[in-house]
DNA sequence: AGATTTCCTGATTTCATAGTCAGGAACCGG
DNA sequence: CCGGTTCCTGACTATGAAATCAGGAAATCT
């Protein structure tokens, strides 16, 4: 009677559904849901676009599927963060961005979706919050919060912190059409890369922190 | 025989063509161009779906007439810049940063539709370069590798760097809906908007300076 | 091998939206 | 008051993409 639960869970053709899912969060993340065409993604896939029907019921279906990728990935991070929860907040925080780095590096989708429903609010970024980036933002908001109670943080509000960090580690990864574009830099390129990451812990990161902090630096690897 | 230009430059119907750009450019920076549908454009503007075809032949002509309202944004803000091309980079930067916050919340669209079609790439992309972004940002980074030549920056690549103060910096303007959900803050509420500024002028832009520019800050009022 | 389920497709329908067109109203200049 | 232009609209067409469905191939089981 019902022949497909929103992840395929069926052992057989899993690898269609998995090639699939792999193309439609790609052109999700780097055009939006309403710019990808199911016929897109089918071709992209090497399949007829009424396979994607058969896997996922229909392009919500198939949006919210690719977006669960990405919340095994949010999960990981969670668990890794988990480990750290003794150490000083701003250890925590200087541990969250490398993480968050990293990650933006492996799964640039999940970066691009964020700004792209973020910008544009609705039911998807609804659905973004509560079960992808929500809780993960609130709880670095409290991080933050600490660090700034033990003076290592200057004192700006949380929230915006927190988004600006993020959108400042994010940005080169996202734009990188942009810098192409507009510089002819590839950002993805292994020294640009690692460039990028320095830039980011050590400039942004850094112009966030006291004096006090930024003296006892040492600390955090 | 040619009933409209690119900018309708007939008096009359003006106001009319005004007010469908405002909207146009309102929603297309939010959305993007394939979201965004004519009839509601034409809704908030209050007129019939074949009016936006009088004043602007087609979808595409009416993204680049909306675009072209920004491109004023940028002349002004380049004007402003020339005027102190004698000023030390370091001064400049600052400038630049305090006139791209001033912009970026005077006209939020701006910034969106660079972070939507800076992502996506394509087309569009290679158009806003050309004709909107693109001079601006090798300006920028022309200031920013002098400033590092001044020993006034801290040595990262330029483009990256120019791009990641942007992205910073237009953050959480850019992501106005994603705070609001996410954390019910409204970044637009006065206060935010101080707080914002000031994180990124100090914070951010103070983390790329050297120390030895740090200690003469106070030159860059 | 035969039966059954899983997986996939071609053909078709439905629907939203971009674009067209003929005509009408409002606003002129004489 | 009247011809002409500008501005706008309702009704229509065309197109592209999502969704449906019957059917067939391929795998799996007995």
């Amino acid at each position: 009677m019902t022949p497909t639960p929103e992840w395929s869970a069926t052992p057989k053709g899993e690898a269609t559904a998995s090639r699939i899912l792999d193309v439609a969060l790609d052109q999700f993340s780097r055009l939006g849901f309403e710019r990808v065409t199911l016929g897109g993604i089918a071709q992209a896939a090497a399949v007829s676009q009424p396979t994607l029907h058969y896997h996922f019921q229909d392009k919500a279906h198939l949006w919210r599927s690719a977006m669960l990728a990405l919340a095994a990935v949010i999960a990981e991070e969670e668990r890794l963060m988990d480990a750290a929860r003794d150490m000083p907040a701003i250890v925590q925080l200087r541990m969250a961005m490398r993480l968050f780095l990293q990650i933006s590096w492996k799964h640039p989708a999940l970066g691009r979706i964020v700004a792209l429903e973020g910008m544009a609010g609705g039911e998807r970024l609804e659905w973004l919050d509560r079960h992808l980036i929500g809780p993960r933002n609130r709880r670095l908001a409290q991080i933050v919060r600490e660090a700034i109670a033990a003076g290592d943080l200057k004192p700006f509000p949380p929230e915006q912190l927190v988004i600006t960090l993020q959108a400042a580690a994010a940005g080169v990864i996202n734009l990188a059409p942009l810098l192409r574009a507009g510089f002819g830099v590839d950002p993805e390129a292994p020294a640009a890369r690692a460039a990028h990451d320095d830039m980011i812990l050590e400039a942004v990161l850094g112009g966030f922190l006291t004096e006090k902090s930024r003296a006892t630096r040492e600390q955090t690897t």
